[in-house]
DNA sequence: GCCAACGTTGGC
DNA sequence: GCCAACGTTGGC
C-alpha cells in the first residue's frame, strides 16, 4: 500500500448539508455516503486529526469553503438501518451494516470559498481529483501540497 | 434541463 | 467474468 493519505476533499451539496450547519452543530457523522470506494477510504485510511477540504456541490458555482477535522473513526451508518431515511439501505443490517460514517468536527470557514473553475485554472493543483471532468467521488485524498495551497488562499 | 462520466446490476 | 442497460452524480 502507498503512503496513507492524511488530507480528503468530501462533498456535499451546499442546501443540504453545508459547511454552516457544521459550524452549527460542531460536529457531525458523515453518514449517507453510498459508494465502496468513499466507504473504504473511511473505514480503512480515515484517522482521528485527518484533515479534509469541505466542498459544496450543486448550485452554480461549487467551491471549497472549509476545512472539517476527523474527530471520530468509522462507525456503522445508522441512517441504512432506518426504512425512512433517504439512505436507508435494505442490503444492510445490525450484524452486517455495509455502510460506515465518521465524524467530522467543524474547523473553520474560508474568507474567500475556492471555485471549482478557479482549481481547475491553477497550475500549483494540477492533478487534483475533483477537477478531473466525471469525477463523482464524494470523498478524495488529497495531497498535503494541494490541502494546504488551498486553504492558504482560502484564508488570505 | 441536459448530458458526460462512471458505478452497479443482472443476464448470459 | 463479460458487458449492456440502467441509475446517479454533478458540472454546466
Amino acid at each position: 500500500m502507498n503512503t496513507e493519505p492524511r488530507y480528503w476533499l468530501i462533498k456535499s451539496e451546499s442546501d443540504c448539508y453545508s459547511i454552516a450547519d457544521l459550524k452549527k452543530e460542531r460536529k457531525t457523522r458523515w453518514s449517507g455516503v453510498r459508494n465502496f470506494q468513499a466507504r473504504n477510504f473511511m473505514r480503512d485510511l480515515m484517522k482521528v486529526g485527518d484533515k479534509a477540504l469541505f466542498y459544496h456541490s450543486g448550485g452554480t458555482a461549487p467551491h471549497v469553503a472549509g476545512v472539517a477535522v476527523v474527530s471520530a473513526e468509522a462507525a456503522p451508518d445508522v441512517t441504512a438501518l432506518d426504512k425512512k431515511d433517504d439512505h436507508y439501505d435494505p442490503k444492510s443490517s445490525k450484524t452486517n451494516p455495509i455502510w460506515v460514517a465518521t465524524e467530522f468536527s467543524y474547523q473553520n470557514t474560508f474568507k474567500n470559498v475556492i471555485p471549482l473553475s478557479r482549481i481547475k485554472l491553477d497550475p500549483a493543483l494540477k492533478g487534483i481529483m475533483v477537477a478531473q471532468t466525471g469525477s463523482r467521488l464524494s470523498i478524495q485524498p488529497v495531497s498535503r501540497q494541494h490541502f494546504e495551497y488551498i486553504v492558504k488562499l482560502g484564508m488570505a
